[in-house]
RNA sequence: UGCCCGAUAGUAUAACGGUAGUACGACAGACUCUGACUCUGUUUGUCGAGGUUCGAAUCCUCGUCGGGCAACCA
């Protein structure tokens, strides 16, 4: 029989609890949810979360949600609420619906309320040092304060009054009664609300009371009847909360599940240091290539495509890693090879003068995507009698596995001809201002008769025609694989080599009308995608990836 | 000194009591009008000690190591 199962993936540790939950009848349909704070911008990091809840319910057919947390008016912005909405959108992902958590407000205080009448919420007037020092640490219990036996009435009567503005911030908050001896801390009577006279990028005035994480996420999701609410790993402690209050408050009852977020080698990736970043002025803003947003990898030259690739091969789990940046470029390049248009740039030139060539100009073809025969077209290309090619492709005394040219030697210049240098001309300093080459005019490309084999293969551009633009190098940012582990200050370890510019390298023609929607490869050098920094005046191109490079020395 | 997670090549990830496989990386070679791509080959692994079993990466016990938990942050 025919090889059916050799398709099959083997199911990641979701996958298995989604496929048990359907088929014991458990769900129906599946439902998950992406919950970002707006409080800054997307990275990679969010990207593995975005694929895994997407990609969870599309494989089962259920549905996700987009969620902002927006439970801290102070630290929430709508820059951050448009921008998230942006790199999710150009991640290729529709969510069924758009939420906020400020949407249950008024639900959640109801919440709060029917806590309070089940005698299991209660006001505290005790300052935040104060609660902090009650709490006890891991090894003691902490104690329990005058407050938490406030009669029902009282405590309904004073969550009111916080409602109404009655109280200046840090004056009352309102606490869980559960356990203050519990060995997990998240149990100890957390805080459920805070009083914060701030302006909601929302609600605005509305509201001066705020609920916390613990009891707004859960409810959040129980609201939205979410079914499996996938999490961090640092989320694993607040898990017996979350589920206290889908108990106690007799709600739908969402599940909470874990798995490791990504850390990539090389960079940071919390929203802290990021933000500081580009705070400090170490990088031009979020969205600077060199930044692991999502912002950043786009402008950087990332495909969606290569992105959600990258998510599917790093798997999922409950271990922390650090995966290689090898595998993100490895991404990247697996998909442009396939889409990107090549073009010809040199980047340091070295001027040659065919000899034998007339003083005109010849229109040469050569092809856009040779990687991809369905797809594939032609350009043309001007060649003449004087041309740039790379001055590193030239070398007066060259080692023996030099594949380039050197004098007396033959090469190919890309979709045009043999030719062999002849003459090597230097200044009076000795440096090599130009070279005299012959060509072969039966070793055209695409009408060879030469016969002729020849090792390297070069590009160039013609002088007369080449257009001028910038290009932008980038590195990785910082010097050390794990910078956040280091000691002292990450900042320290970054890369002062992470960008690189050349402002003048020159390009073929067909380069002047390079499009932000397209990817390039600037053969023998590197990836490349046009800059939004370009105008009229200056077309700049930003490097996306290196070509993988195997000379040796 | 408490509680909670976790541990398979360099990095990730499979094997669900029955031959430790895959990808990326590295190295070597073939091919090449990109020293790219593609193809081929090589390299390196079950944290440790006991136990259960005909058989253990997998189950049990005890260690070891790594991570998390004491914000009116999320």
């Amino acid at each position: 029989m025919a090889d059916s199962t050799a398709e099959e993936r083997s199911l990641n540790f979701l996958e298995e609890i989604v496929e048990a939950d359907l088929q014991s009848g458990k769900y129906k349909a599946i439902h998950t949810r992406f919950p970002p704070e707006p409080n800054g911008y997307l990275h990679i990091g969010h990207a593995k979360s975005i694929c895994l809840n997407f990609s969870l319910a599309m494989k089962y057919g259920g549905k996700t949600n987009l969620r902002f947390d927006d439970t801290n008016p102070v630290k929430e912005e709508t820059e951050y609420v448009d921008s998230i909405l942006e790199d999710v959108n150009w991640l290729g992902f529709k969510p069924s619906n758009v939420f906020y958590a400020s949407d249950y407000f008024e639900e959640l205080y109801g919440f709060g309320v029917k806590l309070i009448q089940k005698g299991l919420a209660y006001v505290d007037e005790s300052s935040s040092e104060q609660i902090a020092l009650q709490k006890g640490t891991p090894t003691e219990a902490g104690v329990v304060n005058e407050y938490r036996s406030r009669s029902i009435e009282e405590n309904l009567r004073f969550f009111k009054e916080m409602r109404e503005g009655k109280f200046a911030d840090g004056a009352k908050v309102l606490r869980a009664k559960i356990d203050m001896a519990s060995p997990n801390m998240h149990l100890r009577d957390p805080v459920l609300y805070r009083i914060k006279h701030a302006n909601h990028h929302r609600t605005g005035a509305a509201w001066c009371i705020y609920p916390m994480y613990d009891f707004a996420h859960g409810q959040c999701d129980s609201i939205e009847h979410i079914t499996h609410s996938i999490c961090t790993l640092e989320f694993i402690p607040h898990r017996p909360l979350y589920d206290w209050f889908i108990e106690k408050l007799e709600i739908f009852p969402s599940r909470q599940y874990e798995f490791a977020r990504l850390n990539l080698n090389y960079t940071v990736m919390s929203k802290r240091k990021l933000l500081e970043l580009v705070n400090e002025k170490y990088v031009s803003g979020w969205d600077d290539p060199r930044m692991p947003t999502i912002s950043g990898l786009r402008r950087r030259g990332y495909t969606p495509e290569s992105i959600r690739n990258f998510t599917e091969r790093i798997g999922v789990q409950k271990r922390d890693n650090l995966i290689d940046v090898s595998l993100l470029e490895f991404c990247i390049r697996e998909d442009l090879n396939k889409t990107a248009k090549r073009k010809m740039v040199v980047f340091d030139p070295l001027k040659i003068v065919i000899s034998n060539y007339p003083e005109s100009i010849e229109m040469l073809t050569s092809e856009d995507y040779p990687e991809a025969a369905e797809k594939n077209s032609y350009r043309e290309l001007p060649f003449s009698r004087e041309l740039y090619i790379e001055r590193e492709d030239f070398m007066e005394d060259p080692p023996k596995k030099f594949f380039r040219l050197a004098p007396g030697k033959m090469v190919r210049l890309k979709s045009a001809y043999i030719i062999q240098c002849n003459e090597v001309i230097k200044d009076g300093s000795g440096k090599i201002t130009e070279l005299r080459c012959a060509y072969l005019p039966e070793s055209k490309s695409g009408a060879d008769s030469s016969g002729l084999k020849v090792q390297g293969t070069l590009h160039w551009v013609s002088i007369s025609q080449a257009i001028n633009i910038e290009l932008r190098l980038y590195d990785r940012l910082f010097k050390v694989e794990n910078p956040g582990m280091e000691s002292g200050d990450f900042k320290d370890y970054i890369n002062p080599g992470s960008l690189h510019v050349i402002p003048y390298a020159f390009a073929e023609p067909s380069l002047r009308n390079a499009k932000f929607s397209e990817g390039y490869q600037f053969i023998r050098k590197a990836y490349f995608c046009l800059d939004k920094d370009s105008s009229d005046e200056k077309i700049i191109f930003n490097r996306t990836v290196s070509l993988k490079d195997a000379k040796k020395g």
